[in-house]
DNA sequence: ACAATATTCCAAATAACATTGGAGAATACA
DNA sequence: TGTATTCTCCAATGTTATTTGGAATATTGT
């Protein structure tokens, strides 16, 4: 091969593990967890990823050098989301072949969610069809921010640490689905499980919004109902 | 969040963060580029990839980590291959996602490849149904190892570097189809505008055989007809 | 213009990674 | 058993990432 093909070569390979350098650090694999759900302000981001604001910062411009995400300003916020919705595929891809191919990963997703297999979690589509039963309740256990930026039709929004004081909304004789933001998000099992305690027939969705989403399932924006 | 659930969930997103990390490096995006042709030893990575034995060796032992790869013995040789179909849909997301939010990848790749679509790229399916018409040639580019280790059912073997010496087996009226490792593969193209440059009517398959597999098109294996 | 707020930029310390040459280990074969 | 081959391991090097606190910047509202 000749000396310049071998140099263009390594530069375009180069090139390509930016993007694998920008998926190379859990706290911005954390980041792109949250902003699968909506956009938000570098501010929020810190807040719920536990990281101090100027890391947080750092983690997003290297994000968005890599094309994972952009950004806006409102006022003296800036706003960030991710890119496209190719880039949700792309983390979940990363999250599943970890749990799925490395034992250290499957354990670790295991002692954070607890056995969510053992819940019986449903299908998108069984619950797509099952969306306009009166004897379902779909409950967004997600943060209020994040129900309104976006939640599947019918939903009802009950954040995660609100559930436990707002039992009594829940009919007795329903059936209860649970969702959250994803699959490595632990509020629905956590949810699911803290319903069974208390005598209610409840299950996590299969995924969470995010795959629900790119599933091209409908989604409905607005504030809580 | 209580201190040892961030603890855990730090942990599931330092377990993602190891396969991230395995797609971080050129070199070794260049090694799973090649592993997706099929086995080879470290001794041929090393040489085809313009790396050292020792540092080879190390990358792919850091893809094992990340279960990306898994080897074999086979006497004093130790033959790499991808750990499953998946790594190939993971990398070549990695690579499609730069190549196209990327201004700079997608300007590295076109240095490196030339303007592979001003050749007018034939897709898959159009290929497959075109596949027992005497009119059209099929040519693998690729090595003849890779050849040999799978390839699309009737393809011609001609590895590129003896493409000009041989352009006397090729009928005239025919049209003739080159495929090689994948989009960012210059075997291909550079083969059609050889090709083309000689008077034959020529085009590239769009994607290379990783791309065909994963489509789950019929590879046939074998040596060399 | 000034103060308050959110974010980015900067400098510095620490940690992790990449690469190399050479030593060591496993295998095959005479 | 001895030697050649292939690969891995090791130690040392330079390079790149990560994280932090504080200064600088941009915007809003008084």
């Amino acid at each position: 091969m000749r000396a310049d093909e071998r140099a263009r070569k390594t530069a375009m390979f180069e090139q390509f593990a930016l993007v694998g350098k920008a998926l190379a650090n859990p706290a911005r694999l954390e980041l792109l967890d949250l902003l699968a759900q909506g956009e938000r302000s570098v501010e929020e981001l810190a807040g719920t990823a536990a990281m101090k604001v100027s890391n947080t910062s750092a983690q997003l411009r290297a994000l968005a050098a890599a094309g994972l995400v952009t950004s806006r300003r409102d006022g003296v916020r800036i706003y960030y989301r991710l890119a496209s919705a190719e880039v949700s595929a792309l983390v979940g891809q990363v999250q599943d072949f970890a749990a799925s191919r490395l034992a250290a990963a499957a354990q670790a997703a295991r002692s954070y969610l607890g056995d969510v297999e053992a819940l019986e979690p449903v299908g998108r589509d069984e619950l797509f069809k099952r969306l306009n039963d009166d004897q379902v309740v779909v409950l967004d256990v997600r943060p209020q921010a994040e129900y309104a930026a976006g939640h599947i039709p019918g939903a009802l929004s009950v954040p995660h640490d609100q559930l436990a004081a707002r039992l009594a909304e829940l009919g007795e004789g329903t059936d209860i689905v649970a969702y959250c933001r994803g699959p490595y998000c632990v509020f629905a099992p956590d949810a699911v499980r803290l319903l069974r305690a208390r005598g209610f027939s409840a299950r996590p969705l299969r995924g969470g919004l995010p795959d629900w989403r790119l599933a091209g399932l409908p989604v409905t924006a607005g504030p809580s109902t």
